[in-house]
DNA sequence: CTTTTAAAGAAACGATTGTTCAGTTAATCC
DNA sequence: GGATTAACTGAACAATCGTTTCTTTAAAAG
């Protein structure tokens, strides 16, 4: 047999990418074979190759899509001017970003020694250009008073791996709603570095 | 060839537990193989099963000690009837350990999904145990009218994984001593969660 | 209806995987 | 100093790895 009936390329090609990044975030991009993946989406273990050049380029596409994803939607947010607005803003954008696609978030940060180094180098870019969003807005804020922290980068690095912590633990329908978790989590961020 | 000159068992063993630490921290278990730690060891795959059952256990076994340490170490502390005191020594406790100790952490919360579920199950209820001794200290200084936070189970996770990001960036030799990041994020958890 | 082509199957490639095992050597014991 | 044993080598096992190639089929084009 070959071509099987209602086979197409703009479905299998999705279905080989959602494949790929549920196994991945499941055991790890070393564990999973493309045979694993190709058992996923239904077909032969070869014809994988017409929707990727190879195995690699199945991570690094999934990586580089959630984070200029992530970086479009941030950038999207319209400016504020007051600093303390702008941090609340951030914090809950990330909760709400990160935890829709935990998947995704597992993957970006677990599977980044899997790159080559010319793909990590532009992996790393992109998460230096979301850090340098949360380091603006404290900088910012500690310029104009409102904030008062003893390192803004150190501050920016401890902020972020807090919330990311979240995905760790939160699942939609357990004892907190999305909501009261990202005010409870506002009310550390805002205590930890106001002045 | 066969037994080598000044080989011995107590001094193999260690090393072959060394060198699966250091790998499996760079490279992830599943992509470190059997022989690639023979290789650092400077001896034959085969000789490895004289000093491990099988890959899963040395990797069971690097979580298992690390945790047991962990364990011993945080609770040989002194009490301290103060909450707010034994939160500054908790928090310089978990930077200054952890720092210390990268490639064990890194593993023991990279690698979980690669032990079995028994396996799975003793490290997890350790790491359970660790973030009590965290949350005993929150919620007394709570009950004591110390601190003020809205969930004391979410602010543990919070500021240990605050705390633990700081092994993502910090290096000996750098910006800022060991010291002085210990004071910059006992600053920031007192702040974010004293009433 | 015929031709063309996109999509998939099936099989094979050499390389590598974790693990076992028989054989070999060096240290230890009496 | 001869026997015993711990520590290791080297080869082999079937299984699986990522990837390529060739073939077959169904859909699209005319």
């Amino acid at each position: 047999m070959a071509r099987t009936q209602g086979s197409h390329s703009d479905i299998t090609g999705p279905r080989v990418r959602a494949a790929a990044l549920k196994l991945f975030a499941e055991q790890g991009y070393a564990a999973v074979s493309m045979r694993q993946i190709a058992r996923e989406v239904g077909v032969q273990a070869g014809a994988l190759y017409n929707y990727t050049p190879d195995k690699q380029s199945l991570l690094f596409d999934i990586m580089e899509e959630h984070l200029s994803d992530l970086l479009a939607k941030v950038r999207a947010l319209p400016l504020l001017d007051d600093p303390v607005a702008a941090l609340e803003r951030f914090t809950r954008f990330h909760i709400r970003y990160h935890s829709a696609r935990p998947d995704e978030v597992f993957i970006a940060y677990m599977e980044l020694r899997n790159l080559s180094s010319e793909n990590f180098a532009r992996i790393e870019a992109m998460r230096g250009a979301y850090e340098d969003i949360l380091e603006n807005i404290l900088a910012a804020g500690q310029q104009a008073g409102c904030f008062a922290v003893a390192d803004v980068k150190v501050a920016t690095l401890a902020v972020i791996a807090m919330l990311t912590g979240v995905n760790t633990w939160f699942r939609e329908g357990g004892r907190l709603s999305l909501d009261e978790v990202e005010t409870i989590y506002w009310d550390m961020v805002r205590r930890a570095v106001s002045a």
